[in-house]
DNA sequence: ATCCTTGCAAATGATTTGCAAGAGT
DNA sequence: ACTCTTGCAAATCATTTGCAAGGAT
């Protein structure tokens, strides 16, 4: 498990025991909303409240040690900021599921560099479908 | 410009002034917010609500005349229904610039599905980065 | 004539803010 | 000790709902 606290500290935020214990939830899960952290939160931190997640989300977000994943319909989730990936998103359970394939060459991204003229930082890519686990549950 | 009184019809919702006031708004204008609907509509439908407004992206979303376009760290924004395409967003201006070039090959996609085992509808396809317009202005 | 839709106001839900008490360095 | 952070409550902002009056078919 990687050590939260020292990460932490790298970005000039202070480990206090709530931003740990939001960073170690949300690796556990993967993929978490604002109110998936507060509900999985509550057994270990009982006192930590929406306002305190809002806040350090934001933050930590801001900070580069949280990605947002922004999904169609629904509220966006969070994951712990790692190498490059996609998102396989699965439209009846919200599940996302990343995927390591890399998808884009540096040829097209340089193409498209050239074509658009934006200066490009992180590519988002998110697939919609239905998962297996939803495919044989209908 | 599209038609919007039989393309309301064809998906089941009476084609009323304000449906189609909002659609044509939002071809003008590419990529559009609620509330930048909501604003840019106020000269020629002053009645038109935040809650019509709601309640038609909504609906219209759900039959496939709008796509949402989620952004990070942003509030959706819709756009017309048209081919597939990938969203180039600047973080600066928040701005969306459609990009037709063809980023994910059949085979990529058939080895993505065959090792998911989702079963894939729309991709969503999405960089970030910093557009001309703004590039220059920093 | 019928049923869907609008527009308003009110209700609900989501997110942010202010500030005193507590925790981290 | 100093400063940042938390937790609560209150404020604000976003979205949804209910329903009578008006509009589309």
């Amino acid at each position: 498990m990687i050590d939260y606290s020292a990460a932490l500290k790298e970005v000039g935020l202070r480990a206090t025991l709530q931003r740990i214990g939001i960073l170690e939830m949300i690796e556990r899960a993967g993929h978490s909303s604002i109110d998936d952290v507060y509900a999985m939160t509550q057994r270990s931190l009982p006192h930590l409240s929406l306002a305190t997640i809002y806040k350090n989300i934001l933050m930590m977000t801001q900070r580069d040690l949280l990605v947002e994943v922004p999904i169609v319909g629904k509220k966006s989730k969070y994951e712990i900021k790692k190498a490059n990936h996609i998102h396989l998103i699965c439209e009846k359970c919200a599940d996302v599921e990343d995927e390591m394939l890399d998808i884009i060459s540096e040829e097209t991204l340089l193409l498209l560099t050239q074509k658009s003229s934006f200066s490009f930082s992180k590519p988002q890519i998110t697939l919609y479908g239905i998962c297996k686990k939803c495919q044989n549950s209908s």
